[in-house]
DNA sequence: GCGTAACTTATGTACATACATATTGTCTCG
DNA sequence: CGAGACAATATGTATGTACATAAGTTACGC
């Protein structure tokens, strides 16, 4: 019947839609929709997967498949590195570190890193510039008991983005977009006035559960836009 | 040898990070691979799909699969709507209809909405509270020609975003994220003053190609952010 | 030399089957 | 009646096989 997983998904989709399994419900199994489908139980399954995927099903051993109710919509979105971001716009990038030096973590670092105090960390706050303009303005703290190389390494010349990337793997993540007025010093740094909106990027990242960096990322002003695509 | 496709990727992993196959190279084909993890080909396959997936490598049937360079970071942005944003912060969710009515597209509003001059549009403006507080300002444009079911429909006691949920599937969706600087009327409505920052977010849908609805949702100030959390 | 047809190859997917694994429900024994 | 053993069941995954599909490559005819 050539049936085809994709097919089964949107067929499964459209029942969804249709109310036919209100949220909450458990629905048919894998067997059964198989039958009424006609086809091999692996491909429901790979249609189901990819449902739960995305967040519109959750599937237990044994209980069976929950449809979720008031489906979220989901995408993903993808970050690039400052540099990769000027230069698909076909402008000219450039990196300036402003300042980098060694400290140990006070109480709020401690606190938003989520290490012991007093730990030993790489404080950096570099420039990212576009065409000459400042593009994007990145004040990090490296957790130097993760990444020891980390405190013999110089950031004057190389973003240390870029650097952590190819140092060190990452397993999990977090980032925070928020929208924020500049305080007067970020002002000053991205040439704007002081209050005038920023586009702000916060990002922490883990290895293994134990924290590795804490970047935050400020973009100026009403150009910068963060683009999601998405689509079945 | 009970391989396992999680084994698999988790060793194709290690080998990318450890630069066996540098970025623009062909990693070995499937039938290689599986030689060599002693596994079927398509154990691999599932693996190789899902480092796809996740944009670590780009697959083209006869030409083979490509690592890309510079991997960016790749996250699951999940975006709810207002009403389960609100509730699940525990404050109560109100909404209010500003204006709703029809018009024909303008050549601004033609081209944002990427439908012909002319076409017969809802247009809509909304307001999401969170424990009486302004949370989302809404505007939101409705393609009558996508969704003709819209233009008898009231949304005096209904988000249209809830609404088209339930009524339109989408097949493509795209978000626009910024930071804006608060315009007087925008100002007024979310009880901001005139310049502050604004969390914009702007969300185009498809339906098969066709254009389906556009929507601008305004978030006052420093306090909203959105978060996203991505691990493996 | 050029356009096209035929062939080759790597990925994409379907299927039947078998076994793994988690979890719920039930049954048994003290 | 409660704790633990056990069976039943739905999902999770591996495998061999077969065929589909896209895209380079080569051969052919003009």
């Amino acid at each position: 019947m050539r049936t085809g997983y994709r097919e089964v998904k949107q067929a499964l989709l459209a029942r969804l839609r249709a109310g036919e399994w209100p949220a909450g419900t458990l629905m048919p199994g894998e067997v059964q929709l198989a039958k009424e489908f006609g086809c091999a139980r692996v491909t429901v399954n790979r249609a189901i997967q990819e449902l739960a995927d995305e967040g519109i099903v959750v599937r237990r051993r044994r209980r069976g498949t929950e449809v979720l109710g008031d489906r979220a919509r989901q995408a993903r979105l993808t970050l690039h590195q400052a540099r990769q971001q000027v230069e698909s716009q076909g402008r000219h990038y450039a990196y300036r570190c402003l300042s980098q030096r060694k400290l140990n973590a006070g109480a709020g670092l401690a606190r938003r890193l989520a290490v012991p105090q007093g730990s030993p960390l790489r404080a950096l706050r570099c420039l990212h510039l576009a065409n000459g303009r400042p593009f994007q303005l990145e004040t990090r703290w490296i957790s130097l008991s993760a990444v020891p190389e980390a405190a013999a390494q110089d950031y004057a010349d190389q973003p240390p983005g870029e650097w952590l990337m190819r140092a060190k793997p990452l397993s999990e993540a977090e980032h925070r977009i928020q929208a924020a007025a500049a305080r007067p010093p970020e002002a000053a740094r991205l040439q704007i006035a002081p209050g005038a909106p920023v586009f702000v990027l916060q990002r922490r990242t883990w290895w293994r559960g134990e924290p590795v960096t804490w970047a935050r990322l400020l973009h100026p002003g009403e150009d910068y836009e963060l683009i999601v695509r998405d689509g079945y």
